[in-house]
RNA sequence: GCCGGAAUGGCGGAAUUGGUAGACGCAGCGGACUCAAAAUCCGCCGACUAAUCAUCGUAAGGGUUCGAGUCCCUUUUCCGGCACCA
């Protein structure tokens, strides 16, 4: 065997040997259990990052193992390859989208196969390829017909200097990334949808049936679903439109979920699009360029919740249900016209919002729910005015006294009587927007004509293929100028007609591909008898920061399939492993010209203290002294990025692999470090070495039994720690705390190396372990040294190790000696002691009888196996 | 702002149900080997202390318990999501 550990020789040769013999191409067999692994898939940004790089490992460290727990594991890889970073590349570049994409993935393709995963690359998919959207389309078409996609109007951000909608992301302070233009809202129409027709359904499953998620994932769904209670009424109102028409009939609907406080009511707020806010700006030239001022800045829920609150009066009136009283409209810059119904009561008393509302314009603040022993005061905001549990209605006629639920239920009734409203079930979860006036993407397969309306793409004409040479300039969506893709007859009467330019939300991809992976090649149908075998994915594997999105889409999504006779499951994902970020330090100075530049970690050297405590940081290069400021998330904009590729090249997929396993355990954020990955790449060394040193002194591996060890005391206590080891290791896995696996492979190599030079029993067993447990972490390396050994052909046909419980049998137990809780000391005992004999032997203890000094024990507390507690 | 997390030595982290805090590793210090260096191997390594004992110590403050990193309450800081980034 050779002397030094040369990872790339080593790795090559185990790749060229999994490729060779297929190992890792799977088929549906119906007589092994089936283990569906899945990472989600990669952005094809350009090259791999670190979070890959974490995120595939992870998965590729479960379908190991499962594989040598006998199933049939599939672990396949695919890519999200529709999105607006292309399109930014390409106006950055003038490369079109798609040659970009497709050259990146060919780049990150040969990137995730140095890493030696399990991957089944014969059912890779690319959400850009025809062949994958064409079912996009299809099932848009297949809602359509059940009205499950529908078109209604929507918000966008609009940049007016561009002409162009813009990405939440691309809005800088309000902004155009672009032009520095301050964004306008603006309403198009659009496709959506309908998630809210399955809200219950996803909820009760969240909360009930899928025990493999994260308890917090589960939450913040719950939450995201948002379902509420309240009332749904009518402010009736005599305001007429132009025409003399009454304006929504003569009502002005609201919901709440604090019905108990409606005699509190002194004004309501209307969103800028509200037919009410729109009618008033029509009448009222002045206040038209205020109702402009209203639809500036984002659209997001979190700006609008950072944004002040601000409105203004419409002049308006409509008269409240129960009292009678005028109440005056506003039109509220927070109100959004896509929530309920696009208008809110204010009640000032009792909702934070609307009483820094009613201070800043002078609007009445009237009590009407009142805790008792506290009192009540319009100078100031206090917790206890909004206090669902403690609070009674006050000032509120027949509905005094009542609590939150009574009150609810009266003020129901009352508004019931008059028609004027009801109970009603909310959710803050809404329809789906899929559509985007972007030209990377997927075609919506629709046709406007002038007589027709929207006609729907007949199904044998799918795919609408989307042409691959365009290169948006940031003018908009290209396809608008290619006369080519918009020209098209009407499939209804055959008069030309106009091709819809939006194409769908890159989430509309990534919401069923995990489905399609089981039958990638099907040019048939959508899904086969296939993914029924495979379906759901066992294991999914993917950043928090999907928490929400991306895993409520895909529970719809497969909700949707699933009524379309195309899977039986409902979710998609039974267990749920969420992986933590992947950090960096993080250096800049500013230079003189007062420009800041950030320094990567890689070019900084740190001076530190006689206990190793960091004093100052310089950059290699030049000594120049740098700020260090602490660790983020590696990226581009701070330039402590670690590239992948380099790392590979320096040492080794398999250093790569152990360093991310063995520094965090999978969910919590994982900090990078140079000094780290070196000594992960020293361990490695060792277990070659020492693997060289076994063949050397022991030949081949004979499977020798350790018992042939016989009485050999110290080699049994080297047994013993091994095969306890393995038994936390083996728990560790189960609960996937990869990286005291990780640290149990050290402790095992640590305890092998007590062992005296020679064959012997316990060594070639131990050695077997720690190659078996390695495995699926450093493949490569195991790969090689097992068949090296002679330990077997392939160590991916090997068993999975269990302990020797004949080995984890101890004689003597050491016991914890505690005095009022406080640990004193250790005394051994044999394992058959019982409760007085211990206590004995604890007080028998010089070092115990010190700090008991003649004190009556008061109470012994015993743990078996583990401590004595003596209570003084 | 709202929802969800996290915090343990100089650093990453360990401690399964409340039971010896700091496993394993990194950095640091000392030594062996060497002409020397690298590599490797051995020892030390929370604070306080000359050292031992003792005491203190798991973001801060309080509580429950024979016993709290772990359970409860309050606070602080950092991170993720907020519907057109993926």
């Amino acid at each position: 065997m050779q002397e030094r550990y040369v990872p790339q020789t080593i790795e090559h040769e185990a790749q060229e040997y999994w490729d060779r013999t297929g190992a890792f191409r799977v088929t549906e067999d119906p007589a092994r259990p089936k283990y569906y692994c899945l990472s989600m898939f990669p952005y094809p940004s350009g090259k791999l990052h670190m979070g890959h790089v974490r995120n595939y490992t992870i998965g590729d460290v479960l379908t190991r193992y499962y594989r040598m727990r006998g199933y049939n594991v599939l672990q396949p890889m695919g890519w999200d390859a529709f999105g607006l970073p292309a399109e930014n590349a390409a106006m950055a570049n003038k490369v079109p989208p798609a040659k970009w994409t497709y050259d990146n993935i060919a780049y990150m393709r040969k990137q995730l196969q140095s890493l030696g995963f399990a991957l089944d690359w014969q059912r890779e998919i690319a959400t850009c390829d025809p062949t994958y959207y064409k079912w996009n389309q299809w099932m848009f078409l297949k809602m359509l017909d059940k009205g499950i996609a529908y078109r209604k109007t929507q918000v966008v951000n609009w940049d007016p200097i561009d002409q162009t909608v813009l990405a939440n992301e691309q809005v800088i302070e309000g902004r155009g990334w672009r032009t520095g233009a301050p964004v306008e809202k603006r309403e198009i129409p659009g496709y959506y949808l309908k998630i809210t027709q399955y809200a219950e359904e996803l909820l009760e499953h969240v909360q009930k049936h899928l025990p493999g998620w994260p308890e917090r994932v589960r939450l913040m769904q719950e939450n995201w679903i948002g379902k509420s209670t309240g009332v749904r009424f009518a402010f009736p109102h005599d305001i007429r439109d132009a025409s003399g028409a009454l304006i929504g009939e003569g009502r002005m609907w609201v919901f709440t979920t604090r019905a108990d406080t409606i005699m509190g009511v002194t004004f309501c707020a209307v969103a800028p699009e509200h037919p009410l806010a729109t009618h008033a700006a029509a009448g009222n030239p002045s206040s038209r360029p205020s109702s402009r001022n209203a639809s500036k800045g984002g659209t997001t829920e979190a700006e609008l919740a950072l944004k002040e609150k601000e409105g203004l009066p419409t002049g308006l009136h409509v008269t409240h249900p129960l009292t009678g009283d005028k109440i005056e409209v506003w039109v509220g810059n927070y109100v959004l016209m896509s929530y309920g119904d696009g208008a809110v009561m204010g009640v000032p008393a009792h909702d934070e919002r609307d009483f820094a509302f009613a201070k800043k314009y002078g609007i009445p603040i009237r009590q009407v729910v009142g805790v008792a022993g506290e009192t009540f005061s319009t100078e100031a905001w206090a917790e206890w005015y909004a206090d669902k549990q403690r609070g009674r209605c006050v000032n509120s006629g027949q509905l005094d006294g009542l609590d939150l639920q009574g009150a609810v239920d009266k003020v129901a009734e009352l508004l019931g009587a008059r028609g004027l409203g009801e109970k009603k079930t909310t959710w803050r979860l809404r329809d789906w927007g899929i559509s985007r006036q972007r030209y990377w993407g997927t075609p919506i397969p629709i046709i406007h004509c002038d007589e027709h309306g929207a006609v729907p793409v007949p199904e044998q004409d799918l795919p609408v293929v989307l042409p691959q040479d365009c290169v948006p300039d940031g003018s908009g969506n290209p396809l608008n100028r290619r006369a080519d893709f918009l020209n098209v007859p009407c499939p209804k009467c055959g008069k030309p007609a106009r091709r819809e330019t939006d194409t769908m939300d890159t989430f509309m991809d990534s919401s069923w591909y995990f489905a399609r992976y089981a039958c990638p090649d099907n040019a048939a149908t959508m899904l086969d008898e296939r993914a029924r075998y495979w379906m759901p994915v066992d294991q999914y594997i993917g950043g928090i920061e999907h928490a929400i999105l991306h895993l409520l889409y895909s529970r719809f999504f497969t909700r949707a399939m699933r009524d379309e006779g195309l899977l039986e499951t409902s979710e998609p994902f039974t267990n749920l492993l969420t992986q933590g970020m992947v950090l960096a330090e993080m250096y800049h100075y500013d230079s003189p010209e007062g420009r800041r530049e950030w320094i990567n970690p890689a070019d900084v050297t740190v001076e530190r203290d006689a206990k190793g405590r960091p004093l100052s940081a310089r950059r290699v290069s030049d000594g120049q002294a740098v700020v260090a400021d602490g660790i983020g998330t590696m990226s581009k904009s701070k330039n402590n990025g670690v590239d992948p590729q380099a790392l590979i090249e320096q040492y080794g997929a398999d250093t790569a692999r152990f360093f991310i396993i063995f520094t965090s355990p999978p969910t919590q954020s994982l900090e990078w470090s140079d000094e780290g990955v070196d000594g992960s790449f020293r361990f490695l060394r060792r277990v070659w070495n020492f693997g060289a040193a076994f063949a050397q002194q022991c030949g081949k591996a004979d499977g020798a039994a350790p018992d042939a060890a016989g009485p050999d005391a110290a080699a049994q206590a080297v047994r013993h720690e091994i095969h306890t080891i393995l038994k936390q290791a083996n728990y560790d896995v189960q609960r996937q705390q990869f990286n005291t696996v990780a640290s149990g492979t050290m402790k095992i190599l640590n305890a092998l190396e007590k062992l005296p030079a020679g064959a012997s029993p316990v060594k070639e067993e131990g050695l077997s372990i720690l190659l078996r447990l390695l495995s699926p972490i450093t493949p490569h390396l195991c790969h090689h040294l097992w068949r090296e050994l002679g330990f077997g052909e392939d160590v991916l046909a090997a068993a999975w190790p269990e302990p020797d419980p004949a080995a984890l049998e101890q004689d003597e137990i050491e016991y914890v000696v505690q005095i009022s809780g406080k640990t004193r000391g250790n005394v051994r005992a044999p394992k058959s002691a019982d409760r007085e004999a211990l206590q004995a032997l604890a007080l028998a203890s010089p070092q115990i009888q010190k700090y008991v000094a003649g004190q009556p024990v008061r109470k012994v507390v015993v743990v078996p196996g583990r401590l004595i507690n003596l209570v003084v």
